[in-house]
RNA sequence: GGGCCGGUAGAUCAGUUGGUAGAUCACUCGCUUGGCAUGCGAGAGGCCUCGGGUUCAAAUCCCGACCGGUCCA
């Protein structure tokens, strides 16, 4: 037997069949000609539900306590941001909540079996979300799970049998039920798997997971390669919508599930649809943590915030968005979701107003290419790959003014394809196991170790108490002492093994002894604990959508947080006091390796530093404050840390607030360097530190005074020089021959200006090397400057009438002269 | 994480092959009117984001930083 074959005592009591239109195998209790799924027959639930009646709360007990009463635990759900995933963004699936390390065995499930109904968010179907009956952004998959390992817990027959019991326990017919066999592939694993249909809607899918990708020899699935893994998972998932959808038999999934936001709404219809489907998705999203950006997850929050907008103003719904994702979020029931609310009004509150602006912006430059009469059509996939400017809106806007651009169809996959085109490999995994014994956890600062391996300057020992660069941590540095040489470690990498780095290649001998340079590890340390306190402290002043986006310590460390508005001098304060506070507690910091299901259990907010590894994972917990799973070095109180200096901020991306700091001595340090520079500031203007600022705006003020005053008398000495020059110029051939040296070049370019005004003439003037030709006298001012510039050393260029040029070189005297010359050569020749 | 745009007056934007920084709206003052909408005239308002380079000369060209917009995964 395959492992994409499916046999089960169950469904031999069956009817196995193949569906005429289809062709797919399926099992029902009375004989069909098709597999019973829509496109092949028709919804037949709508109007005559096969179920009793549930809304969504109702239905979700109904099953997981059907499944609790079966042997399930019960589990919680997990936030729709997969933070725990580095492949994907969104929790897609209930089983998400168990990759990878359930699933491949590293770590235990939480409960086995167990049930759970989990929030989903797909964005694939994005567009049909409104336009068909049944396509939602959210949705909520329950599902029981088994594990199968050492011990056997349930296979494909008790599977089965549990979802027959299950929906016949609902009020369905047992013969109103389908299985339909396919094959299913997601998250490097695949199986068999039956779908189970009812009344034409696919309402759930078992999944019998047996096997996982392979680089070898396998079964191929949809052009990827798999093999059976030796580990047998059970994977259901139950449309907890599809199921209240058909238990009421409404026209719509819409009608069913946000019957109350649609009365809200005031209104029904595609846009209302999508109105209300957004705003719950948005709900779940925002009430998790995630905050709108450009870029990385926020950018799929962001998207479907502008579709939702659209939708609104399709409707003509006169309500902001924050108003109805409020209210899904009061609809939905999920207390966690409600946490963060005034920072989620907010958020969308500057979403909107974003969203405007950019429309705003999007008909200017539309107006501005009619206005410059650019061909529009050809515009379109450029304005909305760079602007953003959806093609709507540029045919609205070309039809105001009587101009006709069409949407091509395929406007979408285009650019799709645009961007497929470019996009890069996916990241090659790390993480092998360390071979090397790691003593860097416990306080050891020297200790022998035997060489194992020498690579030029790469070292590997058999036990080592250097810390390897990770987690946004740089490595240890010290020294490896043996005889009489002392070797510089320069860098720690864990690649196969924990490699030291040494400034030199040499002999070494078998054995070695290693000294951690402690003072550089204490900076490393106190700089790792500093950084979960500054994060803490910004949870505590922002709210709970404050996430750690990334971290790098160092002298000087950096720590990027999820929020969605500059941080202010005043903010930057607060969170400065509030770390220095938990400093000033001498809080303990205890470090442990924790079970990972128990450590999740227990804290809800371990993964800041993003995904880690393993089924045993190290838990640094500042007591009384907060827990991250972290692989780092820490401080043991956080007294220790001294000081905590916040340097500044910067934004990196939208939604992602950098904050740069330094612990400790470095903190010092780094204080005060900036009083410092303060002060030599405050000595240059003679001036004391505290009148600093007033003395800089006056300067700068009297800077701009000046600046016009100097203006004012260029204007007045042009006047007087004008009709000095024109009285004491010599005429020549009905052309007046001006030449004068001055001292600067826009007093002189004033001047030329005002001559050209007043006379016929031909002005030659200069100052320091540089020298204008202006005339009015019909002969090329560019050629004469040029012949002057020649003899500076350099070239001149301009208008015919007015020419600038000058050179690093010469006589500005005999420049001048020649230019003098030349100009009445020229007149001559006129 | 990657790509594409942009940064000039309070706002929106022009700025030719490098050669004297502009327009429109808003603002201030004056005139027009019984008053308002308006109309006419004048004026004020610029480290052209910052730093470096090329050049006789950079808002303009090159490199870097900072800030902003936008699309994709």
């Amino acid at each position: 037997m395959s492992n994409l074959d499916i046999s089960s005592k169950f469904l031999s009591d069956l009817k196995e069949q193949r569906c005429e239109r289809c062709g797919s195998k399926f099992w029902s209790l009375k004989s069909k000609e098709t597999c019973g799924e829509y496109p092949c027959e028709p919804y037949s639930f709508i109007g005559s539900p096969p179920i009793r009646e549930y809304d969504l709360d109702g239905f979700r007990e109904e099953f997981l306590s059907f499944f609790e009463r079966r042997g399930h635990g019960r589990v919680d759900r997990r936030p729709v941001v997969a933070r725990w995933r580095d492949d994907i963004y969104l929790t897609i699936a209930s089983i998400a909540a168990f990759q990878p390390h359930v699933t491949s065995g590293e770590a235990k499930p939480p409960s086995n079996p167990l049930t759970i109904s989990q929030p989903c968010i797909r964005m694939v179907d994005l567009d049909e979300v409104g336009k068909t009956a049944k396509h939602l952004t959210s949705f909520e998959m329950m599902a029981h799970h088994a594990f199968n390992d050492d011990e056997r817990v349930y296979w494909i027959d008790t599977t089965v049998e549990l979802c027959q019991d299950f929906l016949t326990d609902i009020g369905a017919d047992p013969k109103d039920v389908t299985y339909k066999k396919e094959v299913w592939y997601g998250g490097g694993n695949a199986g068999p798997c039956l779908e189970v249909v009812i009344g034409g809607l696919e309402v759930a899918t078992l999944v019998f997971m047996n096997m996982m990708k392979t680089e070898e020899k396998g079964i191929e699935i949809n052009g990827e390669k798999y093999a059976p893994m030796g580990r047998e998972i059970v994977d259901t998932g139950y449309g907890l919508e599809r199921f209240v959808w058909l238990s009421k038999g409404d026209e719509t999934i819409y009608d069913s599930v946000h019957g109350k936001m649609l009365e809200f709404l005031g209104g029904r219809g595609p846009e209302f649809f999508r109105i209300a489907d957004h705003a719950k998705t948005i709900a779940f999203m925002l009430g998790d943590g995630l905050v709108p950006s450009n870029s990385g997850a926020g950018y799929l929050g962001r998207l479907l915030i502008r579709r939702a907008l659209r939708a609104i103003e399709e409707a003509r719904v006169e309500m902001p968005l924050s108003e109805l994702v409020l209210k899904q979020i009061i609809l939905s029931k999920f207390p966690e979701l409600n946490r963060d609310k005034s920072s989620i009004k907010e958020m969308l509150g500057i979403e909107e107003e974003r969203y405007n602006k950019a429309k705003g912006r999007g008909k200017r430059i539309v107006a501005n290419l009619i206005k410059e009469k650019k061909d529009l059509q050809k515009e379109l996939l450029t304005l909305y790959d760079t602007h953003g400017i959806p093609p709507e809106l540029v045919k609205d806007e070309a039809a105001k003014a009587g101009l006709k651009v069409e949407i091509p169809k395929d406007f979408y996959s285009r650019l799709a394809s645009l961007k497929s085109a470019k996009t890069q490999e996916g990241v090659k995994k790390e993480k092998p196991e360390v071979m090397s014994e790691g003593l860097y956890y416990s306080p050891v600062k020297k200790f022998r170790a035997k060489v194992v391996k020498v690579d030029g300057t790469k070292v590997t020992l058999d036990r080592t108490a250097f810390y390897p660069e990770g987690g946004g941590q740089p490595s240890d540095r010290g020294w490896l002492v043996f005889d009489d040489e002392k070797i510089k470690v320069k860098k720690v990498l864990k690649e196969d093994a924990i490699i030291h780095e040494i400034a030199e290649k040499t002999e070494l001998p078998e054995e070695v002894e290693g000294i951690v340079d402690w003072d550089w590890r204490m900076k490393m340390s106190r700089a790792h604990t500093a950084t979960h306190i500054i994060l803490y402290s910004c949870r505590e002043l922002f709210g709970d959508h404050v996430w750690q986006m990334g971290a790098q310590k160092g002298l000087i460390s950096r720590l990027d947080i999820s929020h969605y508005k500059p941080i202010t001098d005043d903010e930057l304060g607060r969170i400065e006091e509030k770390a220095n506070e938990v400093v000033r507690k001498n809080l303990p910091v205890i470090k442990k390796w924790m079970e990972r299901n128990e450590a999740e259990r227990r804290w809800k907010r371990l993964y800041q530093g993003g995904a880690v590894p393993g089924g045993t994972i190290r838990v640094v917990e500042i007591e009384g404050i907060d827990a991250h799973a972290c692989a780092g070095t820490h401080v043991d109180g956080t007294g220790e840390i001294g000081y905590i200096k916040i340097i500044n901020t910067e934004r990196v991306q939208d939604g992602v607030i950098r904050l740069n700091f330094s612990a400790g001595e470095e903190g010092v340090k780094a204080a005060r360097g900036e009083a410092r520079i303060l002060q030599e500031t405050a000595n240059e203007l003679n001036t004391q530190l505290k009148h600093l600022p007033k003395t800089v705006k006056r300067l700068f003020d009297e800077w701009k005074e000046r600046g016009k005053e100097l203006e004012d008398l260029r204007r007045e000495l042009v006047g007087l020089l004008s009709e000095k020059l024109i009285a004491e110029g010599q005429d020549y051939k009905g052309v007046k021959i001006i030449r004068y040296e001055g001292s600067t070049v826009d007093l002189l370019s004033q001047l030329g200006e005002e001559l050209m005004r007043r006379e016929k003439a031909l002005c030659v003037l200069g100052a320091g090397g540089r020298l204008i030709v202006a005339t009015n006298a019909g002969v090329d001012a560019r050629v004469v400057a040029s012949v002057g510039a020649e003899i500076l050393g350099g070239s001149a260029g301009g208008k015919k009438e007015f020419a600038q040029g000058g050179g690093r070189r010469g006589k500005l005297e005999d420049a001048l002269a020649r230019c003098v010359e030349e100009g009445k050569r020229l007149i001559d020749g006129s």
